[in-house]
RNA sequence: GCCACCAUAGCUCAGUAGGUAGAGCACCUCACUUGUAAUGAGGGGGUCGCGGGUUCGAUUCCUGCUGGUGGCUCCA
């Protein structure tokens, strides 16, 4: 065996060095500014520690911040200096895993003290103190044995149930000083290298997500090689805070949950409500463009409808009880489908009807655990932008392709332009959850697919993410924040049609099953629309604005003049308000501002004498005077473009 | 549903080491006639989430419930 291993770098060159020589000796090398922000190397595609002696030929890289990998390893050691301090000030303590996670990390502790704030203030004290004194992170591998001894006399049951159920005979753990925890890795070379750190709220999850086993406190928290970043990051959950569609919805009056109704049951107040059947107009338009037909049905049905569709057995747990009405059980609505597919089933149809397309915002009830109420994204009572689609298999993939582009047109209008697909497919080890055949499931997914490559969409595929009767296309927001959320869907279903015995006559005179295909490109109005407050900061664009303007008359000698503007700007269906309060200009400028109304029309003296009107952009202040018609048409062409100013 | 935390005026919040509460904004009245993010003065408004307990006395302490928040499980 050669003692001297060969190490490609990323740039592609490659150098000679003694066998078991550690990334850290490399960098050494390499200099002192990149051995400064290098957390962990990886070699041969595996992350390991700096430490780690080097074995074989092989190419490698260091990660630092900014590599995503980085970021897991530094989180990933603030989660276990975490541990350490929690370790010293409750010595019980148990720990169940801690791992890096999108911003940040947490850790599962076993501990009988209420985490309260006031011990989060201690323990991240605590952390600054190992942080300070700066111990290595020294892995040491050992037999499962040895392992199971170790985590035994330290009494630590959770670690043991772990290493009961790996997989690895040679697990490892880690020492920083007098801690150790069981931990794949890998790790920063010390504690001193964490420098800026924030425990951010502290919550409670079941050990290993079971519902049956016991509730950890789970603490959460970040940690920033630099302050900036963290007084950053730190800065932007404020603003997420400060854009929080509860909030921005009670302050801007468009809607409001109260327990008097009940909970999950949002009520719609005026200005939420223009807001949202401006958003259904629009829809309603652009379905009528590509031949969609309106219907209506009812929020409840006869139980037997859910039966039929396999909704009553999957939905039993998630469906409010049943209504007996005489001697029939009625069950409120979890879906629109079923209600489609009696439309479709009260008359014969011909291959030449096909497609047809019937929507409806529909209404629809699901039960939710209380705990999982929020606002308007999570809810009881909510309302889809449904369609059903029943087609033939050769129209399959343009008519998905034309819902895609339905899709795309409308998240792009409203200012999305950053989302991804997923094509959720069913989860092969789990086939009894889903309804219908190999057969069909594979026709759908292929299909899906081939629309989705005819398409040129993004996607990556979520196994396991179907619904229980085909499969789907989500598409994936990513709002301003960073965040993401699954708004629209599509849906090819083999099942339904089947279960419905729903048909149409062919050219060969036999009868055929169409394909049906589900599509929500807002999902649910809802949840929609708490993500557009949020999107927009509560700032809608012009054609969505409740008020799109305000009239300002600077004393009430402009009264009579205000009120022919607003005659004329209402004559052009502006939504406008005029403040005839005895207040300054300056007061009202700012209430409007804080109402977020895009156009606020001062007018004085010069503007009456003038007709004009003196034009202040929200936020962007004060535009000068300009004559009325000019901004009219200014402010009618905002509105039927759908700009996004 | 589970765990932790929280609940004072319409809103945002202060306060009472146990002696039935206060500010700002909002609302009403009056004065001011105002030029680009808060004019001034006065006034009304609270069973301190709801029930029980401890106490001479509870908004404050204990306890049960309800609702909210952060998560977990589940989902559009």
């Amino acid at each position: 065996m050669s003692e001297l291993i060969r190490i490609e770098f990323p740039d592609g060159k490659s150098k000679e060095y003694p066998r078991g020589i550690r990334p850290q000796d490399i960098l050494k090398e390499l200099g002192r500014s990149l051995a400064e922000k290098t957390f962990a190397a990886k070699f041969n595609d595996k992350v390991v520690d700096l430490d780690r002696p080097l074995q074989s030929d092989g190419n490698i890289r260091f990660l630092t911040w900014d590599d995503a990998e980085g970021k897991e390893v530094y989180w990933h050691s603030t989660s276990h200096i975490m541990a350490h301090a929690i370790k010293e000030l409750y010595p019980e303590a148990q720990f169940g895993v801690g791992p890096p996670i999108e911003d940040g990390f947490y850790y599962d502790i076993d501990v009988n003290t209420p985490i309260t704030a006031e011990e989060v203030a201690k323990i991240e004290a605590k952390m600054k103190a190992v942080i300070a004194a700066d111990q290595p992170f020294r892995r040491e591998e050992m037999s499962k044995e040895e392992a199971i001894q170790l985590f035994q006399q330290r009494a630590d049951k959770y670690k043991l149930e772990l290493l009961n159920d790996l997989a690895d005979n040679r697990p490892s753990v880690y020492h920083e000083g007098a801690f150790v925890d069981l931990c794949r890795g890998p790790h920063l070379p010390s504690t001193g290298r964490v420098k800026n750190i924030k425990l951010l709220s502290v919550a409670s999850a079941y050990w290993r997500g079971s519902e049956k086993n016991k509730m950890l406190q789970r603490i959460y928290g970040i940690s920033f090689p630099k302050k900036e970043m963290l007084d950053e990051y730190l800065k932007r959950l404020e603003e997420a805070k400060k854009r929080d569609h509860r909030r921005l919805g009670q302050e801007l009056e468009l809607f409001l949950i109260t327990p008097k109704v009940g909970g999950g049951l949002p009520m719609w107040l005026p200005k939420g409500t223009i807001l949202r059947e401006t958003l259904e107009k629009f829809m309603r338009e652009e379905q009528r463009k590509r031949g969609y037909l309106p219907v209506v049905t009812p929020h409840i049905g006869n139980l037997n409808l859910y039966k039929t569709s396999g909704h009553y057995e999957h939905y039993k747990d998630s469906g409010f009880s049943t209504i007996k009405v005489e001697d029939e059980e009625y069950m409120l609505k979890p879906m629109n489908c079923p209600h489609h597919f009696q439309i479709y089933l009260a008359k014969p149809h011909s291959y030449r009807d096909l497609p047809i397309r019937l929507a409806e915002f529909g209404t629809v009830y699901r039960y939710e655990q209380s705990g999982e109420l929020t606002g308007l994204t999570r809810v009881r009572g909510f309302t889809q932008d449904d369609a059903h689609m029943f087609v033939r298999q050769d129209q399959l993939k343009d008519e998905l392709c034309d819902v895609i582009d339905l899709i795309q047109v409308v998240f792009r209008t409203l200012g999305f332009s950053d989302f991804t697909t997923r094509l959720s497919f069913r989860d092969p080890q789990n086939k009894n959850k889903y309804g219908g055949n190999d057969a069909q499931w594979e026709q759908a997914e292929r299909d899906i697919k081939e629309a989705a490559d005819a398409c040129a969409l993004k996607y990556f595929i979520g196994i396991g993410e179907a619904a229980f009767y085909g499969p789907k296309i989500d598409f994936m927001i990513r709002d301003v924040l960073g965040r993401t959320w699954q708004l629209g869907t599509v849906q090819v279903d083999y099942v339904m049609p089947e279960r419905f015995n729903l048909e149409y006559t062919g050219n060969d005179n036999q009868k055929h099953r169409p394909v049906v295909i589900h599509r929500a490109p807002f999902g649910s109005l809802e949840r929609f629309i708490a993500i557009l407050i949020e999107h927009f900061a509560g700032a809608f664009p012009t054609w969505l604005a409740p008020v799109q303007a305000a009239i300002l008359p600077i004393t009430d000698a402009q009264l009579d003049y205000a009120n022919k503007v607003k005659e004329l700007l209402a004559a052009q269906e502006i939504r406008c308000v005029l403040d005839e309060r005895n207040e300054k200009i300056g007061h009202k400028i700012r209430e409007a501002e804080l109402q977020k109304i895009p156009y606020m029309l001062v007018v004085g003296a010069k503007e009456a004498e003038n007709t004009a009107v003196a034009v202040r952009k929200r936020r962007a202040g004060d535009l000068g005077s300009m004559p009325l018609e000019a901004v009219v048409q200014k402010i009618v062409e905002d509105i039927q473009s759908k700009s996004l100013e």
